[in-house]
DNA sequence: TTCAAACTTGACTATTTTAGTCGGGTTTAT
DNA sequence: ATAAACCCGACTAAAATAGTCAAGTTTGAA
């Protein structure tokens, strides 16, 4: 199990972001370079988390994007969310009346996973972006 | 972030493993059948748990595997590490004073990162075989 | 003693996911 | 006009996952 590198670079770009989009639109070439992050991907992530509302985007010379929302109010889940990086522990439909392994009975680990899912979750639902930004704050930069 | 199914496989046969080796060892052909796992697959990841010391193996004909310690001291962080299904969650190496980016300081998720794992572990080093026999059994079969 | 059930090992492969890249746009301040 | 920026979809290389396959060895029981 692991964190892929689309979640962890939207959470980066997000915190940059939101601490330098006091004034001007920030553009996503300054948030590659500060960052060290592919522009190409960083559009595609930037495109998800438009459509989800998260960032506006401002368009022509001199434009960028800016956060749509207070920075206490995005949290973790959202960002996650929005770029399709699923939390997800259990194999088999949630819904489904049947297992991982197609039999009609859920599997010994099911009820395990649901449990751990849902503690990522509140965990990763605790944090908002706000706290990101005071804690990086904290230890300078 | 999702587990894999190699993890979960583990733990499926290890909870029937632990369910039905009272009496004789238990061979992975029925283990298959009853779990609905590969044979060829369950066979590597025995091989781990017996490198690990959690099973024994028993060679010939009515052989199969048993449990190496009592179901209450084996706890699911054990089963994980044996079969290299990792808890990963920050990108970069812990101990190297880079970052994942390859900067001089740690990235802003970084700490973020490192305390889900954490909790994650915690989790999963809370839980026990016994404990999912158990849950197991409640929930009949 | 022969046989087949079961473990043992290592290599090979197909599928899926990830992490990009690339090539073309459109918009808009200057 | 032009260049800085966003926008969009298709393509691709690399890695990880989830197996498969082939060729053993061991040993209880008929
Ligand atoms: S994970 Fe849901 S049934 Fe196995
Ligand atoms: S995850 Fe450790 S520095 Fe980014």
């Amino acid at each position: 199990m692991r964190l892929t590198s689309k979640g962890r670079y939207a959470v980066m770009a997000l915190v940059d972001l939101a601490k330098f989009d006091n004034i001007n639109p920030v553009s996503l070439r300054d948030i590659s370079l500060r960052q060290g992050i592919s522009l190409d991907y960083l559009e595609q992530i930037f495109s998800k988390l438009r459509k989800k509302e998260i960032v506006q985007s401002v368009r022509g010379i001199q434009g960028g994007y800016v956060l749509n929302k207070k920075a206490k109010e995005i949290k973790l889940t959202n960002i996650f969310d929005a770029v399709d990086e699923k939390i997800k522990t259990v194999q088999c439909k949630k819904e489904s009346k049947k297992g991982c392994n197609g039999k009609p009975i859920k599997c010994v680990t099911h009820n395990l996973w649901d449990e751990l899912e849902n503690h990522i979750t509140n965990f990763f639902d605790g944090k908002s972006l706000e706290d990101l930004v005071k804690d990086n704050n904290e230890r300078r930069f």
